[in-house]
DNA sequence: GTAATTGCAAAAATTTTGCCTCATA
DNA sequence: TATGAGGCAAAATTTTTGCAATTAC
């Protein structure tokens, strides 16, 4: 069994929870940093790192862009998709372009879109193997 | 007019090139690193990172993921598409949610697909403005 | 009262830069 | 031979960790 810990809700991470979820845009950690010692001048940097961890674990908040990233190489520069795989990160090429396409009007965001970009998550054979789902 | 500098083909630019296009998975900077160092034991980390860097930006390789990306987190946990500026990296939510769809058979990937993630790209309105294509 | 959480400082991890030497074109 | 590029070491940047003090429950 495991031992279920209780999670408090210190001032610090109701803050930063209530800030994230005011703001439209998307803030790195030093960001958010900066928005909550507006209202909590002695909080630390590691605490802000700490809550947005747990936040995002407990999927209070989520985390753009892939966990624990690190700029990643490709020598094919053919345009392909990739897979990633969900429990040991993982990716492999995907060799056929997905379609993708939107019934919405997008022109009122203002964006002139340009190109776009899928990836795809699952179990590697490997990973599957180990663990079923 | 902007002096043309030459760009040299040294050994190491060569080899590094010739790895990241033979081998099929798609390292980090570190592991470029350590694969070259097999062929160019002298070889330096940082020269890994500028010729990575080099040839990305002439189009010989690609990065996967965001150029310079640090984790950005969102206080809106309801699914919903982003789009990224190309300019100034500003990330705004697409309220609805694009369709992908693939013709090809991908079960001879080995993967269960468990989820997909779309990133539109795109020049924000205020960047538009002042860089219009 | 107990143990989860904080703040601080130090460490770790990743990427960039300065500078002098080397070697490609 | 001129200058782009490399190697090395140091700096910069981003994130994590150890620990004593604090605080939510």
């Amino acid at each position: 069994l495991v031992p279920k810990t209780q999670t408090r809700l210190t001032k610090q991470r109701r803050i930063i929870l209530d800030e994230l979820c005011r703001i439209k845009t998307h803030p790195t950690a030093d960001e958010v940093y900066e928005i909550v010692r507006k209202r909590i001048p002695r909080i630390s940097l590691s605490t802000v790192y700490r809550n947005l961890e747990m936040l995002a674990e407990q999927g209070k908040i989520s985390k753009l862009g892939i966990d624990n990233e690190r700029m990643r190489f490709d020598g094919n520069i053919q345009e392909h998709s990739h897979i990633r795989c969900i429990i040991c990160g993982k990716v492999d090429d995907i060799p056929i372009e997905p379609k993708v396409t939107w019934d919405e009007d997008y022109s009122d965001l203002g964006y002139e879109i340009v190109s776009c970009n899928i990836e795809f998550f699952g179990k590697c054979p490997e990973c599957g193997k180990i663990e079923p789902s």
